[in-house]
DNA sequence: GTAGGGTTAG
């Protein structure tokens, strides 16, 4: 029985078990390791409980605390440990060293440590090894969590070494990892370079330290001392080297150590080959050759899940969806991080919708949301600009315990600002514990986005005050930030400190925002220049911010000569119709936008309604690009003459004037206040500029008309309005274009059944539930008061 | 029949 368990032949070796009349305490034990090694806690539990108590000893407790503690349930471990000393039992090594490496996984406050350590003390094992090892390890892991004193803790941990009577190869690399995971690298090398007798193990800790805190230079100089001295690798060794050489992109240096792996290892073990094909395929997925990746991962001849999951990763990560959603659903197996990697590849690609129902679904496979899971699903709502369901998730992930977590708190930010609540993603920044590039990156793109470009800029100059190193997407943001604000010679500045001050090589994108940045100024002669020195030939991203910038100042000559370009790259694309016909409407050049209507008819391409849209002053001047019998256009007129006097009725206030262009060159004024339902549906059959939109959402919404507000956003459902990042709008004021809204806060939701979304009736319901639950508590309290008189 | 560390995937 016990063979066919080690072989993980559990099935048969149960069928055993179930034919021995009275199995004992050493046979139930055997099950209670194999089922809690296959991860299996509940069968093992459930042969734990059929032990009669007077049976039972200390090893079988130990055994199913140990399942505990492996399967990272600290808090049962601990549980267990202490029915075990209720029951009269006398904890021995085992049962202290597996009870603190179940606390490990949960301890995050000082008292925590200390009050096992007394415990320890008091037990007479504390000068066990194995006990004194397992405790540094619930000391080392305490201090990476938040609002601890790092480093007492850390000192706690090294007396414990200092004092520690005899010391093993744990013992060392208990406490090198220990300072390697709290940065600290010195104290770390420190302890490394008193070992008389330097164990790999300890190697492979300092060198994967290097790494994670990108000291990849150091990492390999480490590597190649190992060498030196002919110490032999094992296969964390080459993951971890391998890890450094993706981290810094070397690809010329992993392929060599490829090629020595090849040489040199001869009947690698199953473990060593499914951790080093696992780092190989990440080096040549990181370093940019996902067929290389594909080739290691094709060959495996077994894989495990983190080839699977590191396979699909590389697929998201270059955006080739489709062939990473075949490979999620051919997995043999998943875990959360396959779910979340999936559900943010949704979402990171404008499948918003598709990131939240996996997210569903993945709840429904029982499976627990992390905090990353969360993250790509509150990042799909900010795709689709679900403010409603944005919140709920908030919540969730508060109750969840998830409310520190970094990647969660960044997706906030985003979420909130693509939902036009910028005040939310502020409240999220400034009251997060720690910050990465990512929190920055955020948070400056959302003031960015609402308009703010020149506060954008502010946050920008204090995150290198505060010595944060920025980084490509940085550069990308801020360069729109600056373009919004008109900021045009802060924004030259910022592309040119890239490369100087960063290292950081522009890429298409950083240009095609810097040609942005010049043509919003109107300086043409400074964009086409650029243009001609451009270090690659140029491509989508530079054409359409040229025409887009031509656009604005009616520059036609230029404007066609860009247009041309983007046929010549993207034949049927409508958005360089669409731009192009609106260049024309915005000069009032009627014949030649129904010529672009004629050419996008005759040519095929789908037509949408489209107009131009600037605002002067209280005026909003909107340009029709359509036939005025377009019976989208007919509906909007119907509205609009409707909605005159009925608001007039209703008391509103107007304080905007619309003045409609047609292709008549007609113009109707209608002047309209911003708060009126009537008006944003409207809007949405316009398929208005969503700028427009926000405008009419937010109103409605500061209003506290929330429901309209929804009504809104549902009306707009079904029809394909699209919300581009990057596209923005314009302000004409004090004879200067300037910035105004970006299209945020239009939801597009339930487009395939066209049904009014969800979230109305679940926030409604939520909120039932917590009157409800408020009302009960308060009933039970006032009971109990009265009970207790 | 029971214990503690190092790797690769976001």
């Amino acid at each position: 029985m016990d063979l066919y368990c080690k072989s993980s032949n559990i099935l048969y070796a149960r069928q055993l078990f179930d034919k021995i009349p009275k199995p004992d305490v050493v046979a139930r034990t055997t099950f209670i390791t194999a089922y809690s090694a296959s991860g299996d806690l509940k069968l093992a539990r459930e042969i734990f409980n059929t032990t009669p108590l007077r049976t039972r000893d200390n090893v079988s407790y130990n055994a199913m605390i140990t399942g505990y503690a492996h399967n990272k349930d600290g808090y049962s471990a601990i549980d267990l440990f202490c029915e075990m000393k209720r029951y009269g039992f006398r904890p021995d090594n085992f049962s202290y060293t597996s009870m603190l490496s179940g606390l490990s996984l949960v301890a995050e406050y000082e008292s925590h440590c200390q009050q096992f350590h007394c415990e320890v003390l008091k037990s007479g094992t504390g000068f066990v090894t194995s006990v004194v090892n397992a405790l540094m390890s619930v000391y080392v892991k305490c201090a990476s969590s938040p609002f601890v004193k790092a480093d007492l803790l850390l000192a706690a941990a090294r007396k414990l070494f200092d004092e520690m009577m005899l010391r093993d190869e744990l013992s060392w690399t208990t406490i090198i990892t220990g300072y390697v995971r709290n940065d600290d690298l010195c104290s770390a090398r420190q302890v490394f370079d008193g070992m008389d007798e330097k164990l790999v193990v300890a190697w492979n800790a300092l060198i994967s330290g290097y790494t994670h805190k990108g000291r990849v230079k150091d990492a390999l100089e480490m590597s190649r001392r190992m060498r030196l001295l002919e110490i032999g690798f094992d296969e964390f060794t080459y993951t971890s080297v391998l890890g450094a050489c993706a981290a810094a992109k070397l690809l010329l240096h992993g392929k060599q150590v490829h090629g020595y792996i090849i040489r040199t290892v001869k009947n690698p073990s199953r473990d060593f080959l499914f951790s080093v094909n696992n780092a190989l395929i990440a080096l040549y997925w990181r370093c940019g050759k996902l067929d290389e990746a594909r080739k290691i991962f094709d060959r495996m001849p077994m894989r495990d899940l983190v080839s699977w999951n590191t396979i699909l990763s590389a697929y998201v990560d270059v955006g080739r969806i489709e062939e990473a959603r075949s490979f999620f659903i051919e997995m043999p197996e998943k875990n959360e991080l396959t779910w979340s990697v999936m559900i943010s590849g949704f979402a990171q690609n404008g499948l918003g919708e598709e990131g939240l129902k996996l997210f569903n679904q993945m709840r429904s496979c029982n499976c627990q949301p992390c905090d990353y899971s969360f993250a790509g699903a509150i990042i799909s709502c900010a795709v689709l600009a679900s403010l409603d369901h944005g919140r709920q998730l908030h919540a969730q992930l508060i109750q969840s315990g998830f409310e520190s977590s970094l990647s969660a708190s960044n997706a906030l930010i985003t979420m909130y600002a693509r939902c036009g609540v910028l005040q939310d993603s502020q409240s999220v920044f400034y009251t997060m514990s720690s910050l990465d590039s990512v929190s920055w990156n955020s948070m400056i793109a959302a003031l960015g986005q609402h308009g703010h470009g020149a506060p954008a800029v502010d946050l920008f100059e204090q995150m290198l005050k505060e010595d944060i190193v920025p980084d490509r997407i940085t550069f990308l943001t801020i360069l729109s930030s600056c373009s919004h604000a008109g900021l045009v010679d802060e924004g030259q500045r910022y592309f040119n400190t890239m490369y100087e001050l960063y290292n950081i090589t522009p890429g298409e994108d950083h240009y095609g925002r810097l040609i942005d940045l010049l043509c919003r100024a109107g300086r043409f002669a400074e964009a086409t220049d650029l243009i001609q020195k451009l270090p690659f030939t140029p491509g989508i991203p530079v054409w359409e911010a040229l025409l887009g910038g031509c656009r604005i100042h009616g520059n036609i000559d230029l404007g066609i000569k860009a247009a041309e370009k983007l046929f010549e790259l993207i034949p049927h694309h409508d958005g360089t119709y669409i731009l192009l016909s609106n260049m024309y409407a915005t000069l009032g050049k009627w014949t030649d936008v129904s010529r672009i209507r004629n050419m996008m008819r005759v040519r095929g391409v789908k037509k949408e309604p489209a107009c131009s849209w600037i605002e002067v002053d209280n005026m909003v001047h909107v340009f029709l690009v359509d036939d005025t019998k377009h019976p989208e256009v007919q509906k909007v007129y119907k509205y609009l003459e409707e909605l005159v006097p009925k608001m007039r009725k209703l008391g509103y206030v107007p304080d905007t004037k619309f003045v409609l262009h047609d292709m008549e060159n007609e113009q109707k004024e209608y002047a309209l206040s911003t708060h009126s339902e009537k008006l944003a549906v409207a809007f949405g059959l316009l398929n208005l500029p969503s700028g427009a939109m926000v405008r009419v959402f937010k109103n409605l919404r500061i209003c506290g008309d929330c429901h309209n507000a929804f009504k809104f956003m549902s009306q707009v459902v079904g029809r394909e309005i699209v919300v581009r990042d990057g596209k923005r709008f314009h302000h004409f004021k004090d004879g200067k274009f300037e910035i105004c809204h970006v299209a945020w806060g239009v939801a597009v939701t339930d487009r395939e059944d066209d049904k009014p979304s969800m979230l109305l009736p679940f926030s409604v319901l939520w909120f039932i539930i917590g009157i409800l639950t408020g009302y009960v508590m308060l009933s039970l309290n006032i009971i109990l008061r009265l009970l207790k008189s």
